[in-house]
DNA sequence: CTAGACCTTCACGCCGACGGCAGAGTCAAG
DNA sequence: CTTGACTCTGCCGTCGGCGTGAAGGTCTAG
């Protein structure tokens, strides 16, 4: 397929797919007018990529992680590449440590609502936001802390 | 206390502390001098600001979920300001969902990990980062369709 | 053969959270 | 009074993941 059915077929914009390749994360193979042409591995390739973008990973990141990308020689790394398990381990620790602080926000945007509003009305509010779970913590001190 | 002592005190640099001004996210008192004289609530206000920050909030966010900025007027939100709530609202799914797309790329991560390398090396690469929780997935066929 | 959709490379623009520097004023100690 | 640390405003630089044309080749249906 080309690029513009990739596009399609993964959400990613053309503009998008070309700077995964600029950035080694892609390697398509070119007709000879110049065309990329992809596979259905790259329709999953580029959804690994997105997963791996939203989370914080860097182009340079993703593109030590996924190999089998430089075009001459798909050098197969061995059964153990500890450069690249360092980099798995380091960007897996990057992201444990952002769900913390995520939750730590979470935990204080919830300290606030609770300080700013009865919780009927934050109730009513948390229904406008479907697939929110519920769950909090009731707590108006600390956040009437950091309010004033 | 003055900028610099403050920035000591939160680990942020003066420059930050002063964008964070700009962006109405502090409203320091001001000495005839011009300089910029802070309290003991902007310490904690500037490490809920970095939370938020942490988490993805960008500062108008976050001007809109912390009141009391405004230097004229200490405008306190009534007991229940519809937009504030909706605010919060809003940052909280985005959290939540951030959170979900952060143990997808974790998840995909460990994929990938346990297809590059047998789980013993895993293990002994997972120990070169402390406070790394255990607990991964043992599903080698998903990260090898990913990775080819 | 031609129109229109699709593709190519090149190259500048954007945004947000600051970093860094310049030039000038402020403050406390000796 | 001087010195050195600190602070002020203003303004340009940075970085990453693209957006957005511009100028031109390619492909396919009619």
């Amino acid at each position: 397929m080309r690029i513009g059915e990739l596009a399609r077929r993964t959400g990613v914009t053309p503009r998008a797919l070309r700077y995964y390749e600029e950035q080694g994360l892609l390697s398509p193979e070119r007709r000879p007018s110049g065309y990329r042409e992809y596979g259905d591995r790259e329709v999953r390739a580029v959804h690994g990529i997105r997963t791996l973008l939203a989370a914080g990973l860097n182009s340079a990141a993703i593109a030590e992680i996924l190999p089998g990308l430089p075009p001459p020689g798909r050098r197969r790394t061995g059964p153990t590449c500890p450069e690249l398990l360092a980099g798995l381990a380091r960007e897996r620790a990057r992201i444990t440590r952002q769900m913390d602080e995520l939750e730590a926000a979470r935990d204080l945007l919830d300290t606030i609502m609770d300080a700013a509003a009865p919780s009927s009305v934050i109730l009513a509010a948390r229904l406008a936001v479907p697939g929110d779970p519920a769950g909090r913590k009731l707590d108006g001190a600390r956040s009437r802390a950091v309010l004033e």
